[in-house]
RNA sequence: GUGUUCGUAGCUCAGCUGGAUAGAGCAACGGCCUUCUAAGCCGUGGGUCGGGGGUUCGAAUCCCUUCGAGCACACCA
């Protein structure tokens, strides 16, 4: 469908265009002025100059011919030339009821679909997700939702740290606690045991201890080297051994990604690339770009416009070893190669934008993607605590996401009990559906890119700007239509019946309903989740104030209800669809 | 040092492709439940948009400058 601003400006244009001026001065926009109009529309200021006239003269050449339009009630100049707009009930009404039938409600997919490979959440194996994994889960997991809602081809993949040399202390220290294990026996020619030979959570109090332990005694650096080497260079037990530590803890990873409703389309990692780097190497030195610079191996990623230094990427260390760099840039010619995708998007905190500069840069020199393919990092900010300092737990330590998803969760509850009185599981069930809502509005509410305070108790919050307020307002809608049905009327039948709006209070809920694709096209653009989240809060409060002026279940005209109960639908069909994109969902009751 | 992001109400944040009186939420205060969930709605107070200069008919928004904060600047990821 097209968009409402679309279409009213088309209007406006033909009016400048009928008044013997230049169409494209009649663009609309929202009114900044809700008082005195609905929309408005400032292109006679900017066309005096050209027409050498005052613009409240041309503003009233426009308004003229508008007279009799069947978009504006009411278009009338103001000074010192604005033209403000109020739009006719009947269009309005007729926008919504389209909408209403329309495929995504009135959302067009892209003409071009993309095939999109977004690269977030960046666990390492072994270890536990910390409160440093959420953003990047949460807004990745939005992006995505958001691109494959506009019709692109999208795939997630999770680019797990599951390489190098954490897997050497892993196993290193494992040798010494149970040297027995016949993965370490090299003699051994037969099958290993399928059950792997430890758990979880051992492994994830091994790799703190081993990786301390190796800062402080060089002998036992020097063996998880060698185990690291082993794993690389292919020994049987070491592999065997690796595939269990991937398995236990992939499979405690989706396990804490599902709590987050995110999922991933791909678990690939940077192993799945470590075959890839020597003959990529090679191709580097081949075509010139790569060379020795204070012993490592560097491509210059400098560009004449740059305003700042910008140093070489590395592609390898001086002791011949591969990098982050390396394994990054082996995963984009190994995603070129299997998804020949259009577009790659990361996600990781800001910091790494320059690092990702340099990447970027050099896959195009390099020829690892296409000129045309697009290369692009979202940047995102740190999660502080009260005191705008990083995250931290009361003890001073790195908050395990599984603790603090806990604390929500428990937190909900408190005030769900608090409340009122309600069947035990069902408020658990209920708490743990608004305490995600309220974690990751929380989150995504806020531009990406800057830092923003963690606030438990404001994000937990009922009141406000926050996800449990959205959630609710879906509930009471959700209510009164399930009273309607409960009165033996049928819901579905009356879908196609919006009316013109009769008040003023539906006429602003209507409106707020017709921007829905302008916002989700908005969102997709810019790649920002949060205009998402400011347009359902104004949704929201539109509803709100709509549900307080009008008694819907009790009104007389069955026509009338008919129109409102479609209304109310179509309001809760937008507010879930929008929460989903978010990455939460609405319990029937709250 | 270089670059970069940011500085908006007591607090947390929108707005930033220039437009009329700078918006929300929280906190404070005052109203509204015999009637579809009051986790709601309505209202009041609260701001020299860090400071200064410039461009413009018009600047929170663009440019310059200055102060303050964060972050990044090749062998970590």
């Amino acid at each position: 469908m097209k968009k409402l601003l679309e279409l009213i400006s088309e209007e406006m244009k033909n009016a400048f265009e009928a008044a013997g001026y230049e169409r494209e001065l009649g663009k609309v926009t929202i009114s900044n002025r809700p008082d005195l109009c609905e929309y408005q529309c400032n292109g006679a200021m900017a066309g005096a100059k050209q027409y050498k006239k005052a613009p409240i003269m041309i503003a009233n050449d426009v308004a003229a011919k508008l007279a009799d339009s069947s978009v504006f009630e009411k278009a009338e100049a103001a000074a010192p030339g604005f033209l403000n707009l109020k739009l006719k009930n009947e269009f309005v009404g007729h926008y919504v009821k389209e909408m209403r039938v329309a495929k995504k409600y009135g959302v067009e997919e892209a003409e071009n679909p993309l095939k999109i490979v977004i690269d977030y959440g960046g666990p390492n194996v072994a270890k536990p997700l910390h409160v440093g994994h959420l953003r990047s889960a949460i807004i990745g997991e939005s992006v995505k939702r958001i691109a494959r809602f506009m019709g692109h081809n999208v795939i997630g993949d999770i680019h797990l740290g599951d390489w190098g040399q954490p897997m050497g202390l892993i196993m290193n220290e494992l040798k010494i606690r149970k040297p027995e294990l016949v993965y370490f026996d090299e003699s051994y020619t037969g099958d290993y045991p399928t059950e792997p030979p430890f758990t979880i959570s051992e492994l994830e109090e091994i790799y703190p201890f081993a990786s301390k332990r190796s800062k402080e005694d060089e002998e036992y650096k020097a063996n998880a080297m060698a185990c690291t080497f082993k794993l690389q260079s292919g020994v049987r037990g070491y592999r065997a051994l690796w595939n269990h530590i991937i398995a236990v803890s992939v499979t405690d990873l989706k396990k804490n990604y599902e709590k987050l409703n995110v999922d991933f389309d791909l678990w690939n990692g940077e192993s799945s690339v470590h075959d890839l780097i020597p003959g990529m190497v090679d191709e580097m030195k081949k075509g010139g770009y790569a060379y020795i610079s204070d012993g490592a191996l560097v491509v210059d990623v400098k560009e004449e416009t740059d305003t700042k230094e910008i140093p070489p990427c590395m592609i390898l260390k001086s002791d011949g070893a591969a990098l982050y760099n390396t394994t990054d840039l082996a995963t984009i010619l190994m995603r070129m190669e299997q998804e020949k995708p259009d577009e790659l998007v990361y996600l990781t905190d800001k910091r790494q934008e320059l690092y990702f500069e340099q990447v970027f840069r050099c896959a195009r020199k390099t020829k690892l993607v296409k000129p045309e393919t697009k290369l692009v990092h979202i940047g995102f900010g740190t999660m502080n605590g009260k005191d705008g300092k990083p995250f931290k737990t009361r003890e001073g330590g790195v908050m395990r996401l599984e603790n603090l998803i806990q604390e929500i969760n428990d937190e909900m509850l408190r005030k769900i009990t608090d409340n009122r009185e309600v069947d035990e599981n069902e408020a658990k069930q209920t708490a743990e559906i608004v305490a995600l809502s309220a974690l990751k509005y929380g989150d995504l509410s806020n531009q990406a890119s800057k830092d923003y305070i963690f606030d438990i108790d404001r994000f937990t919050s009922f009141e406000g700007d926050t996800g449990p307020y959205i959630l609710y307002t879906i509930v009471r809608i959700k209510s009164i239509l399930a009273k309607y049905t409960e009165n033996g009327q049928d819901v579905e039948a009356v879908l196609s019946k919006i009316k013109a709006p009769v008040n003023e209070s539906e006429k602003q809920l209507m409106l707020e309903l017709a921007s829905y694709n302008a916002s989700m096209q908005a969102a997709y653009d810019e790649l920002a989740p949060h205009k998402i989240c400011a347009y359902i809060y104004g949704l929201a409060n539109a509803f709100n104030h709509f549900y307080h002026e009008t008694k819907i279940l009790t009104e007389e005209d069955e026509e009338q209800k008919a129109g409102w109960i479609a209304l109310l639908a179509l309001t809760r069909d937008v507010l879930e669809t929008s929460i989903d994109l978010l990455g939460f969902s609405a319990p029937e009751r709250m």
